[in-house]
DNA sequence: ACAAAAATGCAAATCGTTTGCAAGTCTCAT
DNA sequence: ATGAGACTTGCAAACGATTTGCATTTTTGT
């Protein structure tokens, strides 16, 4: 997902390319994790686009697929930009909250038995861990839970 | 964890044995499927406890290890009561809503793959599923995303 | 450049969830 | 059984993330 595809990504949509869209999917695609509205919010360039434009924004996003919300268990959402079709999961550290991507995914394998467990078709998943990095390990006592 | 358990999970941790606390667990265990705060509260016999008493008792049980938080995306989070250690993902119908639960978990599976890539150890994780249900899927057409 | 469509700023509204505090209930040792 | 202390509840107010109404501004396609 070259960053010029986002104006064809828009307009596919009826979307228009608005500074402020602009400047958001700048920052995502220069995060190396995603972030929540408010930190978004925080890094635009000044005159800062509204907060409220910044939600409508990441959700307009969301619709024409550039976008994808991650829930991370905290009070608040995070969004970051899809930069290959294939979907991503993440690690967050209990102790000191870095949040790390996992791109190994074996939810292909599981497919099939979810389909037939559940009878379901399967459309989408998430799948989000909590652990404790590296960093955090020496000082491994008792993580809070999550 | 037998419902005479839940005495003495709350003794423990020097928690009392209330109504509402009762009640409330009366209501989980014996809901199919995870239930949000209100309704919860709207399940409670009369006089109701406070819906402030449902959040407070759902967070207390959670403590002790009986109820867990489910989330799916909605506005509200779902909370169940933990029968048995194991844990237990969902799946929950784009079209109808059905929420069905998925006991194969092939999660064991990709941890050491998850820790070998991230070097996270890996405490916890969460994996909830969309798909549309058997009797929705005559009508597939477009899913609304989730 | 224009008219129509879409986006923005701002403030107010929503809504799930949390919290302060006074009053009520439960626990445990006596 | 009972009383003090610990824990819980009800109620209303507070919170914080997210959404929305509306008048104004920007963007788009022609």
């Amino acid at each position: 997902m070259a960053a010029m595809d986002i104006a064809n990504h828009l307009r596919r949509h009826k979307k228009s390319l608005t500074r402020a869209r602009t400047e958001i999917w700048r920052i995502l695609t220069q995060s190396e994790k995603p972030l929540s509205p408010n930190e978004i919010h925080r890094r635009l360039n000044t005159p800062k686009a509204n907060l409220a434009t910044v939600y409508r924004n990441l959700r307009a996003l969301q619709d024409v697929g550039l976008v994808r919300e991650i829930d991370l268990r905290e009070a608040f959402k995070r969004y970051e930009a899809i930069l290959a079709g294939r979907h991503v999961h993440h690690i967050m550290c209990q102790v000191c909250g870095r949040i790390d991507k996992i791109r190994h995914c074996m939810i292909q394998d599981m497919a099939n038995a979810i389909q037939k467990e559940s009878g379901f078709t399967l459309e989408d998943h998430y799948l989000e861990c909590f652990g404790i990095c590296p960093s955090c390990q020496p000082h491994k006592t008792e993580a809070q839970g999550a």
